[in-house]
DNA sequence: GAGAAATTCGTACGACCGTATGATGGTATT
DNA sequence: AATACCATCATACGGTCGTACGAATTTCTC
């Protein structure tokens, strides 16, 4: 036996969460299609919420710490941006519900999760220094770094959030590997450009 | 009595799918904010999610013809969208609970309501048809028209959705009319830049 | 001002919710 | 082989959900 039960709970419970939100989203649902037993969820987690809480860090952590990493390099600030750009798209390709938990968790009007509220902070942070950076070697144009840095991750989040909207208005099916590429080059040519001096 | 029973219930409604989502709002909740009795709801709209779906009507509808408004001046294709991300913030500055349902309707797994599709849909197909005639003329760069679009319209969205997150990582309230007005402008010149050839 | 229409009210219903509990099965340790 | 332990199971509980329904009340019409 390769994947335990918490394991099942927990792929099912954030595509569930993704697709339905958390109030959308039944005990029930989530242990049936795991092909688990209404309590499993109770006995391996203690409750719902706390399965929940799971799934998101489950989502960021991994994403925090590439993006940590991404922004360590020794590169030109606006390449370390293209990275973490890039790293944002492949996460979210290895996780596609990613972007629509979070969105969710943004619109929540409740105080967000911890997990979440720490990894975008410190990314957050983290992305406004390097466009600091940037704005000293004149490489990136003047403006709020906080506000530069929440336009560029606006874009990987959005496009990918508009998955069907895309998909309606231009055609383009992002689960095809060769839209996706084009989509992500768009995004990286987006953000420079939007940084640009 | 200048204000009904049901604009008290739209209004609530409003405020609640916002901060609490569909399946986090109930009725009961709505019901007792508004001062009006459980079965408003049924009484005025014959059931919650056509409360619902009347609610993004409301503030799908303004939006859409705004947009359209804005789109039909004769002036220079930038200009032109530059209005449009006006527009947007003046929407969302008059219906703040708006980029909260939208998200939530775009994150949501569940086919879109019909209102939201459509809006959206023609709203972006002109904002593309704007582009193309920018790079027709030369003064906006290459690239899908319709990605380009969405990038611009991601702008408005996310920093409006991203509130809190901004409050927390450059303390700047957006409540306050002197930093909203900085966060418009910061939009409109990251829109120009992310177009311009 | 009486009658009709529109609205508000209290209450009840069945369905589903998250969680608790004790029984049952399988597995490893001694 | 007997025991302890972990996981799964069926079931039950109190609570909340959306909606239905008839009575009470307000508002409009003549």
């Amino acid at each position: 036996m390769t994947e335990h039960c918490s394991d099942r709970l927990l792929g099912v419970a954030r595509e569930l969460f993704a697709k339905n939100g958390y109030d959308g989203t039944s005990v029930r649902a989530i242990t049936s299609r795991a092909k688990a037993n209404l309590s499993a969820v109770t006995y391996h987690f203690g409750a719902k919420h706390v399965l929940y809480s799971a799934v998101l860090a489950l989502l960021m952590k991994p994403l925090g710490k590439r993006i940590n990493f991404a922004l360590l390099a020794e590169r030109p600030p606006l390449d370390k941006i293209e990275s973490v750009v890039r790293v944002f798209f492949d996460h979210i390709r290895a996780n596609p519900d990613m972007p629509a938990i979070i969105v969710r968790e943004m619109a929540s009007g409740k105080p967000v999760s911890g997990i979440i509220a720490t990894t975008m902070g410190q990314s957050l942070g983290q992305l406004a220094a390097v466009i600091g950076q940037g704005q000293a070697d004149g490489s990136i144009r003047a403006g709020d770094p906080t506000l530069l840095a929440l336009s560029c991750v606006a874009q990987p989040i959005y496009l990918n959030l508009a998955r069907r909207a895309i998909a309606a208005a231009a055609g383009l099916d992002q689960d095809d590997p060769g839209v996706f590429h084009r989509v992500v080059e768009h995004a990286t040519l987006t953000v420079r450009a939007l940084l640009r001096a």
